[in-house]
DNA sequence: AACACGTCCTGAGCGC
DNA sequence: TGCGCTCAGGACGTGT
């Protein structure tokens, strides 16, 4: 569920709570998530103070005193809680970290796609090792058209399936793909190499643009996504394309919504006004 | 019972 | 034929 927008609302969420605070103690209530789980005992955790909350891509990274990070990843239906000492673990609660003002912070996540690990850091502020491949964040000043523009050229795949590759792109998932396609009027098969700068100039904005106002949003909630206060991401209303196959479009009013399948994935456009 | 908003791996297919 | 790259498809737990 968590792309971009979703990582991002939880991070302003929960930084207040966890920047300062130290670690006292973690517990594992599953052996493994996407990977096996090894956080218990570890010194680098143990007492450990947390500096800042970031995030890079749907990862999010809490920078702890020890020169090591907790890198955490949602996957499909993570949740993060901030729990007040007398509330009871939920049945998905995965991690539990006590933090020293007597809260517990928890990891809640259903599929066990997710992510819990500790990870050195090169240098303080920077990005662990293992976060490396990733391509640049779509909001910072490193991604625009001519950088779409070489990461494209000679490329067949479906331009949808590049954007949702964290290698060319950081943090955008299948529904911001869709969305964003829509708004720049691509069809999501078009092969990227062969789509013109003017396009991908649309492109580069249109990303930008849905990406923003999601955040403000709160982002997108279709069933499982929702902040650590509870409350779900608002931004479903104003989807324009993503989950609506069957339903006229809203800029063309001709043209019907429709689903297909890229890469695997859902896929939704307008097909109308989409070329 | 099909399908799910993420990632990782595999193997087929391609160009050189 | 072989190498390296690209890409599609499946696998990964669990819930609806």
């Amino acid at each position: 569920m968590p792309e971009l927008p979703e990582v991002e609302t939880v991070r302003r969420a929960l930084q207040p709570h966890l920047t300062g605070r130290r670690i006292l103690h973690v517990e594992c209530h599953a052996e493994t998530l996407r990977r096996p789980l090894d956080l218990v005992g570890r010194p680098e955790l143990m007492g450990a103070r947390v500096l800042e909350l970031r995030r890079r891509a749907k990862y999010m990274l809490a920078e702890l005193d020890s020169g090591f990070a907790l890198l955490l990843h949602l996957g499909m239906t993570g949740r993060c809680h901030v729990d007040g000492p007398d509330v009871a673990p939920r049945p998905h609660d995965r991690v539990s970290w006590s933090l020293d003002d007597g809260r517990i912070w928890r990891l809640e996540d259903a599929r066990k796609f997710g992510l819990a690990e500790l990870h050195r850091l090169p240098e303080p502020g920077a990005d662990p090792a293992i976060l490396s491949d990733l391509g640049p964040e779509p909001l910072s000043p490193d991604f625009g058209a001519g950088y779409l523009r070489e990461v494209c050229r000679g490329r067949r795949l479906a331009i949808k399936a590049l954007l949702m590759d964290g290698k060319a792109v950081a943090g955008i998932g299948n529904i911001y793909a869709s969305e964003a396609c829509f708004r720049a009027r691509i069809r999501p098969a078009t092969p990227a190499g062969r789509i013109s700068l003017a396009r991908l100039q649309r492109l580069a904005g249109a990303v930008r643009e849905v990406l923003v106002e999601a955040i403000d949003a709160g982002g997108t909630t279709i069933s499982d996504f929702a902040a650590p206060d509870g409350s779900e991401g608002s931004f479903r209303t104003r989807l324009d394309v993503y989950g609506r196959d069957g339903e006229p479009c809203d800029r063309c009013r001709e043209g019907g919504i429709r689903r297909l399948v890229i890469a695997g994935r859902s896929t939704f456009d307008c097909p109308r006004c989409q070329r």
